[in-house]
DNA sequence: ATAGGCTATATTGTCGACAATATCAGAGTT
DNA sequence: AACTCTGATATTGTCGACAATATAGCCTAT
C-alpha cells in the first residue's frame, strides 16, 4: 500500500509543524510549550507531542527541565555569533570537500542555480535573497559527501540559524555582494581547488557574521 | 526536597544506560532494539524506552525506520573517517578559541592534568591512554566557551567516536606521541597564541586519523 | 516448483488514565 | 510586615491497553 517513500507518522508531522512554527516565529522565543495545549492545537495525543518536543530538544530549538516543561530557547546575540563561528569552520570544510567530491553534473547544476539567482536579482525579486542563499549552501554541504557533516548542518544547525535570524529580525542583508561571493566559490570548486574553496567559503560566512555583529551593536 | 541538582527521570537513566551499553559494545552494532525487550530488561515502561531511543537517534547512535524499529547504527570505516574530519575542523576551532577564552586558572589546571598523565605513563598505567586523551580534549572544548560547540561535541560527536573506536577494536594507540602533542597545544594556549593552538590541534587529530586509516587498511 | 496473494503474528504507533512533582496561594507565626 | 509551612492545583512523567503497520509463513494457482 505504501509507496517507495517510508511512511510518515503523526509524530513526524507534529515535529515538523512545531519546528516550522518555532523557526518562523509563530511561537515566540521563550514561550512555554504546554503539552496539553499543543496536543489540542495539533489534534494528537500528548504522547506524540512529547515525542516531537523530544526531537526539538535534541536540535536545541527548545530547552527542557524535568517536571517543569519545555520552553523555546531564548535567543542571545552571542548565541548567533557562536553558530556562525561553527558554520565558518564546518562549511569551510564542506567547500573543501565539495571541490574534490562533487560530480561534474552537480557542479553544472550549481552554476545553473547561480544564473537563476542572478536573473532574479535583476528583476528585483528580493525575497529570493534568503531562499537562494540557503539553497546554495545546501548544495555545497551535500556536495561534501560527508554524511555526518550533512546531517549535522541540514538537520540541526541550519534550523537554529534560521530561527535566530528570524527572531532577531535580520532577513537577507547584503544581497548582491553575497551573490558575487557565491560565484567565486563555485569557480574554485569548478577548478577543483579545495584550499581556495575553503578560504572563500570561510570569508563568505565571516562577512555575514560581521554584518550581523554590526547590526546587533546598533542596540 | 531536591537538591540544587535538577531531578532525574527514569527516561534519563534509561537513556544513559542504553547509551553506555551501545557505546561500550554490550549491545552490538546492527542489533535490533526491541522496545518490549528493553522495557523488561531495564524494568520500565515502553514509553520511557521509546523516549530513550528517540534521544539516541538524535545523536545518531541508532537508526529508526517508522513501523519497523530501531537498530544500532552499523559502523563503516568511512563513517569514522568522516567523524575525524569533523573533529579536526571543530576542535581546531575549539583550541583557537580556548587560547583566547580560557582563564589562567583553567590553564593551570590543564597543565596539572598533563603532569598527571605523564607520571601515569611512566608507571605504565596504559589504561589511562584513552581516558586521559578524552579528558584533555574535553577541557579544551569547554575552554572555548562556545556553548553550541560544547554541546555539539560533548553530547553528540564524542559518544559516536567512542562507539566506533570500540567496535572497530582500536583503543588507545600511539600513546606517548600523543602526550607530547598535548603538551605543545597547552603551551600554545598558555602563550595565548590562537593560530598556533589551532594548527597543532588539527595536526594532532590528523595524526590520529592517519593511524586509524592505516589500521583500517590492514584488512 | 515457483510466484503471487492472503492470513497470522509480532512489533511499533497512538491513546487516555493514573502517579509524581513543582508551583502558587493562603493561613498561621514571629 | 515578612517568613515558613501546608495544602490545592496544574503540569509533566509513567504506565498499560488498543490500533495500525510490517513481516513471515502458508496456501493456492499456474
Amino acid at each position: 500500500m505504501n509507496s517507495i517513500e517510508t511512511s510518515i507518522t503523526a509524530a513526524d508531522r507534529t515535529f515538523i509543524q512545531l519546528r516550522n512554527d518555532i523557526v518562523e516565529g509563530r511561537i515566540e522565543a521563550g514561550a512555554k510549550l504546554s503539552e496539553v495545549e499543543l496536543s489540542t492545537r495539533y489534534d494528537v495525543s500528548r504522547a506524540v507531542v512529547r515525542e516531537a518536543i523530544n526531537r526539538l530538544e535534541s536540535v536545541r530549538l527548545i530547552e527542557r527541565k524535568p517536571n517543569v516543561g519545555a520552553r523555546v530557547v531564548t535567543l542571545t546575540p552571542q548565541g548567533l555569533i557562536e553558530l556562525y563561528q561553527i558554520r565558518e569552520s564546518l562549511e569551510g570544510m564542506a567547500a573543501r570537500l565539495a571541490a574534490t567530491n562533487m560530480t561534474d553534473d552537480e557542479i553544472t547544476a550549481l552554476r545553473e542555480l547561480l544564473k537563476t539567482h542572478a536573473s532574479e536579482l535583476i528583476d528585483g525579486q528580493s525575497y529570493y535573497q534568503e531562499a537562494g542563499d540557503v539553497d546554495f549552501h545546501y548544495r555545497i554541504v551535500q556536495g561534501s559527501k560527508n554524511q555526518q557533516l550533512i546531517s549535522l548542518l541540514l538537520n540541526g544547525i541550519y534550523h537554529l540559524v534560521r530561527m535566530y535570524r528570524v527572531q532577531l529580525g535580520m532577513t537577507g542583508p547584503r544581497v548582491t555582494t553575497a551573490l558575487n561571493e557565491h560565484e567565486q566559490i563555485v569557480n574554485a570548486i569548478t577548478n577543483r581547488d579545495p584550499e581556495l574553496a575553503e578560504i572563500l567559503m570561510r570569508r563568505h560566512i565571516t562577512y555575514s557574521k560581521n554584518t550581523i555583529e554590526k547590526r546587533l551593536n546598533q542596540y
